[in-house]
DNA sequence: ATTATATAGTTAGATATGTAATTAGTTTCA
DNA sequence: TGAAACTAATTACATATCTAACTATATAAT
């Protein structure tokens, strides 16, 4: 009779928890933009950024949305096609390509945004102040940890 | 000269930090049982209900992993090839068929779990035990808000 | 009993995503 | 210079995932 020498509830295991809440919330506000204004995650993530920020490369868009290279490229790619994103090289370094919101991208954006705002207090809307300060630090924390893991588990190039 | 309404960083908003942090974690522990055992995400969490619960129907699988039925049908077609899980119909009704690990399967079982709660150990470091309990908390009450706004957006059959 | 309806699970086709290889531009330094 | 190494971004292929249609079994209603 063997007993286990551990104990694995995934409803209590916080990564299993953690994904699928955000799973849920994502799919949540994906339906925002992806039902009304044919949007995909990463296009509406490079939206955000390109409407808070103005202009950056593709490279910066990588670092500041945690998608990958090829993940932001195709999605700058669809968007140039819709014409909601205009895209020249850089004078001085050929490889670069900086990216700006087109005034249709900018509508776009004016739109959407409160849209996602609203809906993330939705969701947040049973914590308190509180809790919310504390998820931010705690995301923090979790953040900085695995900062530190991925190094060890050496996931060079990603 | 237009003032923007809203403000929209990423970096605070709650739904894309969950997320960005999600796929982090998911990466990492993926790694786990991917490369050392060959296992898919949808896969493992499989595994950890039949190791946790020792037999289950497919649909309970489905309400207990938040995945949808072509993602558990796929996952566990593919664990009873690899010999892991073993599937049998329920006599008084045969739509069912009831779920339970091999003996490779739970040995298996009782290699990753532990690999499992080490590394969210790893992860979880930086937070206090009472850092830990308070996000319990907000995953829950993120959850029950998540369940009345699903309801409203009505994704009916999902 | 027989048709209609519901439910569990699988299969099929379309789409999305990740990894690896490739292209194109740039820097380094012999 | 010009070959070697580096970097930004794209393309190609393989895999994974979602939605929808389908199969098989069971239940309900007349």
């Amino acid at each position: 009779m063997k007993l286990k020498s551990f104990i694995l509830k995934l409803d209590s295991f916080i990564p299993y928890r953690i994904s699928v809440t955000s799973n849920r919330i994502s799919r949540l506000i994906a339906s925002i933009y992806s039902e009304r204004f044919g949007l995909s995650i990463p296009e509406w993530r490079v939206i955000a950024i390109l409407g808070d920020r103005n202009q950056e490369t593709a490279s910066e868009l990588v670092e500041r949305t945690a998608m990958d290279k090829v993940a932001v490229s195709r999605a700058v790619s669809s968007l140039v096609k819709k014409k909601l994103v205009r895209r020249n090289a850089l004078q001085h370094d050929g490889r670069f390509t900086l990216l700006r919101l087109s005034l249709a991208g900018r509508r776009v954006y004016e739109e959407i945004g409160p849209l996602a705002l609203d809906l993330e207090k939705d969701v947040l809307d049973n914590l308190s102040q509180e809790d919310i300060q504390t998820l931010h630090r705690i995301l923090d924390q979790l953040g900085a940890k695995l900062d530190e893991m991925e190094i060890v588990h050496s996931r060079a190039g990603a």
